[in-house]
DNA sequence: AGTTCATATTGGCTTTTTTCGATTTGACAC
DNA sequence: GTGTCAAATCGAAAAAAGCCAATATGAACT
């Protein structure tokens, strides 16, 4: 089995679960602090940190360090790949 | 939890799991039936009917009777659908 | 250095997903 | 009807994902 179907499908690792869901759903209203977003869905710190890391893996979702405080937001250039590559997955070949 | 996030999810299983991309690949060379696709990715033949149905729940694929083969092919309706939701749920609210 | 606060990580556990072999169903041919 | 073949379904087992409480890390401040 194709070693780059493991990374196509971790960009859409993204997309496939309720949580990183609802996740997106809070930054597509722009960018969120990790600890905003523990109150606005329902889940525990741990859990939180826990899809971010999938999400920033995924590269959907990038971060922003200020102070101990992390700003989460939606990463244009990886909306934009992941798009691309859905296109790619689904266009019939020639 | 938004219960739309679940049928959301549901579109995009097929993407983040490496088998569902083997079988995809396999459909963007066109119509493929069942025991063709068992032989061309390395799944037993209850392995790949599971993956099926959940490929053709997403309605990525479609499916078409012949006799007693069953042939798979990507729809066209289905990834233009797909497309769409990945723009609506990365795409910043105003 | 010590304290505080936000986030990350860990280990154990539960839930969900995927797999397998076996059986069933359903279409065709005889 | 009986046999045959493709695909679906079932029940159990294995694998993976997700959650939680606890702990660790790391930045800011005193």
């Amino acid at each position: 089995m194709n070693n780059t179907h493991k990374e196509n499908a971790c960009v859409f690792k993204a997309f496939c679960d309720e949580t990183p869901l609802a996740i997106l759903k809070q930054l597509r209203s722009g960018e969120k602090c990790a600890c905003v977003l523990i109150d606005d869905i329902n889940v525990k710190q741990s859990a939180l940190s826990y899809h971010m890391k999938i999400l920033c893996e995924s590269g959907i979702v990038a971060s922003r360090q200020e102070g101990k405080w992390t700003h989460y937001h939606l990463s244009q250039e990886g909306t934009k790949y992941a798009k691309e590559l859905l296109v790619l997955l689904t266009t019939p070949k020639i």
